[in-house]
DNA sequence: CAGTGGTCTAGACCACATC
DNA sequence: ATGTGGTCTAGACCACTGA
């Protein structure tokens, strides 16, 4: 690795972001094997234990997933693994939302309004899809899910979507675009349920409902998808760990 | 170190877990310094490369701080860097709540009811002592938090909380009681808001409010504070970012 | 069996803090 | 000048995987 400046970062961490380059481009696309660390280490002319650190903060980051004695992975939403790592709904009695299929409600071109656009940083009337999906708890609707896909970054996905009916959108992304979302933004509120929510979801008009709204991010940093998530907690609750 | 067995936990999580436990008990306090790296390697009888992957884990996890040229530090919320590391509200215009002082609304002893029990995951009954705050955003009322000591882990917080109405609770249990809060755990649920609420926030009654119940843990993993953190999203909104 | 990641060692040099 | 953590190297042995 050529080291332009002697001020410059630290030799791992050009590396990783050359490797994390290489898996953006899709060199190597999710469920692949990398090179081992070894063949990395020729590769770059630095030692193995470098391009350990470089491998050991992707893996850390949730990029790449290492299992000794078989190889380091680009990381997939398809395993067993992290198939709905962003879902945050419980049931008060401790299962999971969305393990069930999502119902296809509507699925249409439309535009992006003021509120879509801030939240993706996009023009105003950009063009894109957006789809209205229940999802259910103990087959009752419990979650009303909203989500708007840009034209130019997922092109056709409202024919897709109507054809799948994917139980995680990530994955669906994931499959289609080479997109691989490994950051999401969530705002949440209380507010009234709306009327159309309130009929989804057999609710009375007026009842308090949780807001989330949410921005997910592909690994390159860009805002590729704005979504809603709506519901009564009275049976279900957000639920967050931190630290 | 010893290996009593050779098919133990590796060295370095063996001293990791030793040097956890030599914080807990004391032994280096909240804003002290460890040990350097040398000088804990002689000690184990180890390398210092062993003992860094240790305490870099350490770090990680956020228990010890480490400056280059100074040393490693316990971590205490005193400092400049996490005063308020678990609060998720702000202000739509992206301010966060909470830095103002909390105005002290009451605070008396009281018994765990079965909610705070339950959370708490001690017995109902149990003797404590129950605060109720104000936190405010523009000189308004913007959320109310209700939180629940128990006596035997927090003896005499009435008297102390009366007399200093910190500005962090996790700041003052911290200075009193020697607890490090390395853990919560919140469930977040939209409802009406209650008569006293409605007082308090200067709301209609029946206003959709976002309630926050969280559960705060030690760094022995002990469940130390029970708390609801209530308000209107009208102009604020909890703010989560994952992955 | 050879190859992988996981652990561990013992050295080296650097930038930064402190005195 | 000394000591700290941060980086980097070059070796070693291990447990696990898969052919």
């Amino acid at each position: 690795m050529t080291v332009l400046k002697p001020t410059a970062q630290p030799l791992y961490q050009q590396v990783k972001q050359h490797l994390v380059h290489r898996v953006l481009t899709g060199e190597w696309k999710p469920g692949q094997l990398l090179p081992s660390e070894f063949k990395l280490a020729d590769e770059y002319g630095l030692s193995q234990g470098t391009v350990r650190k470089a491998i050991e903060d992707m893996a850390s980051e949730g990029l790449v997933t290492r299992q000794a004695g078989k190889g380091t992975f680009v990381t997939t939403h398809d395993g067993d693994y992290h198939p709905f790592r962003f879902h945050r709904f419980y049931s008060d009695q401790g299962e999971r939302i969305a393990k069930d299929e999502a119902v296809l409600v509507s699925s249409s071109p439309a535009k992006a309004d003021t509120r879509i656009a801030k939240g993706l940083d996009i023009r105003k009337g950009t063009a894109g899809c957006k789809t209205v999906r229940i999802r259910q708890l103990h087959a009752e609707p419990a979650l009303v899910e909203t989500f708007f896909l840009i034209d130019s970054i997922c092109p056709g996905a409202r024919d897709f979507l109507e054809q799948e009916n994917p139980k995680s959108v990530y994955l669906f992304m994931e499959r289609h675009y080479n997109l691989l979302i490994t950051k999401v933004l969530e705002q949440l509120r209380a507010r009234s349920a709306t009327e159309q929510e309130a009929e989804l979801l057999n609710l009375e008009p007026g009842t308090p409902v949780l807001e989330v709204e949410r921005i997910a991010y592909s690994l390159g940093g860009e805002a590729v998808e704005w979504r809603t998530i709506v519901g009564a907690t009275d049976h279900i609750h957000y639920r967050n760990e931190l630290g």
